[in-house]
DNA sequence: TTTCAGTCAATAGG
DNA sequence: CCTATTGACTGAAA
């Protein structure tokens, strides 16, 4: 271990700030000279150009923090400027899917809250931002695709997919016409609007609901009871990167006025750096289909679903939930006009239905207040915090805002000052509400055990 | 077990 | 073609 040296020489490879400076051309080394002697890895599945002998999960473990969204940015424009897609950059250069891609590139998250893994795709970005041939080879790659492409179309005539099933063996499906082929690819849920709306609700309610609550919401929206589950860590994740964004986004932030940010470039001083920024506590107020702006009415109490400060389950079924097709029975229990669920088309396939859920459409109606107020009985103190101001009243490690607003002065990134200016205001307010509803579930969560917990909300 | 972080891959829009 | 969205899956923590 040690080997500070080698280090250095592999920092410099993957910085990001200006690369200028250096009175050695170096460049970069085909390949350093120095493993640190570390256990061989499962070798990277990539071609990844094929070089460097280091593996990238090495590069990942000294790269010293990369600013995530200044290198996406910087990936952005020289893909656009040079018609490169992102599936073939993500094929070869970071060895994911465009769908992958496109997610990375719209949201990344910041550096410290990606996890080893989660790194090495920019520090991919930033390895291939640094080589000058980067576009050339990406060009190549093109070239030769587009080759192969025609050339595959030569050479099959009037030939139809030659070789498509890739199946393993199980597939007899060669007949002839693919029409309403036997479907024995699952069809891929969509959900509908209104059952994502259902089930928005729901976490508003409850971000994580019980096994019970979930089979709940699985027979009254008709759904798998794994696709609401999936559903709802799905929903949890996503949330949670835009709230990741929005922390990004707010430090590179340049109000208009002089100053520009103060750039405390500073060292990872924290232990396990948290910084976090709640925010005001504000009450919440949804949007809603009608544009009438709901007042955050301190819950009168819809709170339903959620009522004992300990396992509100119970509270859940006194009546009798039997039959499916909740028209509007919803929860039972302290129904308050809340309806979870929305008729649909009965179960098991059979497009029958002509009308596609007439109502439904704005069943709430004003109990999404409830956002708070669910939970927060029980715990102390501890979850909200007053008005708003929150300055930190702990050294809290870590600055809250890194500054990623600087680019090196290279001359590429001299014409591109999109600077957006967030113009913001409604979705992120909901989203903050739930996100203090899953900070509360936190709480409570934690209340029930004795734990130095860390958390960033 | 459950949650989470990363991804994949189908698919909806352009 | 290309990109964005999103349900589902995988593997690793806890």
């Amino acid at each position: 271990m040690s080997s500070s040296e080698s280090v250095k020489s592999l920092t410099e490879l993957v910085q990001q700030p200006c690369p200028a400076i250096e009175t050695s051309k170096e460049g970069k080394p085909p390949e350093p000279s120095d493993p640190p002697a570390s256990d061989s890895q499962p070798t990277t599945p990539l071609p990844l150009s094929g070089h460097s002998a280091l593996s990238i999960q090495e590069l990942v473990a000294m790269s010293p923090e990369l600013d995530t969204y200044g290198i996406t940015k910087r990936v952005k424009e020289v893909l656009t400027d040079n018609n490169l897609g992102q599936r073939l950059f993500g094929e070869t250069i970071l060895g994911l899917t465009q769908g992958s891609v496109s997610d990375l590139l719209a949201r990344p998250k910041p550096w410290h809250k990606l996890s080893l893994k989660g790194r090495e795709p920019f520090v991919r970005m930033q390895l291939w931002l640094n080589d000058p041939n980067n576009v050339e080879k990406l060009m190549d790659m093109k070239r030769m695709e587009k080759k192969a492409y025609m050339k595959r179309r030569h050479s099959s005539v009037s030939d139809s997919q030659p070789c498509e099933p890739p199946s393993v063996g199980i597939d007899y499906s060669q007949g002839a016409s693919p029409q309403p082929q036997h479907q024995l690819k699952k069809p891929r849920v969509v959900l509908a609007p209104e059952e994502k709306e259902a089930l928005k609700r729901a976490y508003q309610q409850k971000p994580y609901p019980s096994p019970k609550t979930i089979e709940e919401l699985a027979t009254q929206l008709n759904l798998k009871t794994s696709t609401v589950i999936n559903w709802f860590h799905n929903y949890r994740s996503r949330i949670r990167r835009e709230l990741f964004i929005e922390e990004i986004q707010a430090g590179s932030q340049g109000q208009a006025g002089a100053s520009d940010s103060p750039s405390a470039r500073s060292g990872r001083i924290a232990p396990s750096s948290e910084g976090d920024s709640c925010d005001g506590v504000e009450a919440a107020d949804v949007e809603e289909p009608g544009g009438t702006t709901v007042a955050t009415k301190s819950q009168g109490g819809p709170a339903e679903v959620a009522a004992a400060p300990a396992d509100q389950e119970e509270a859940t079924q006194p009546a009798e939930k039997a039959k499916a097709q909740p028209l509007s029975s919803a929860t039972p229990g302290q129904d308050n006009g809340e309806d979870v669920g929305q008729p649909r088309p009965p179960p098991e396939g059979l497009t029958d239905t002509p009308a596609p859920v007439p109502n439904l459409a704005a069943p709430a109606a004003g109990e999404d207040a409830a956002t708070s107020a669910t939970a927060a009985t029980e715990v102390p103190g501890a979850a909200r915090a007053g008005p708003a101001e929150r300055s930190s009243a702990l050294p809290s490690t870590s600055a809250p805002a890194n500054a990623p607003a600087r680019r090196p002065s290279s001359l590429q990134s001299l014409f591109g000052l999109p600077e957006a200016a967030g113009a913001r205001d409604n979705p992120v307010r909901k989203k903050k509400a739930a996100n203090l509803n899953s900070i509360i579930h936190r709480l409570e969560k934690a209340a029930s055990r004795e734990e130095p917990i860390e958390w960033e909300f």
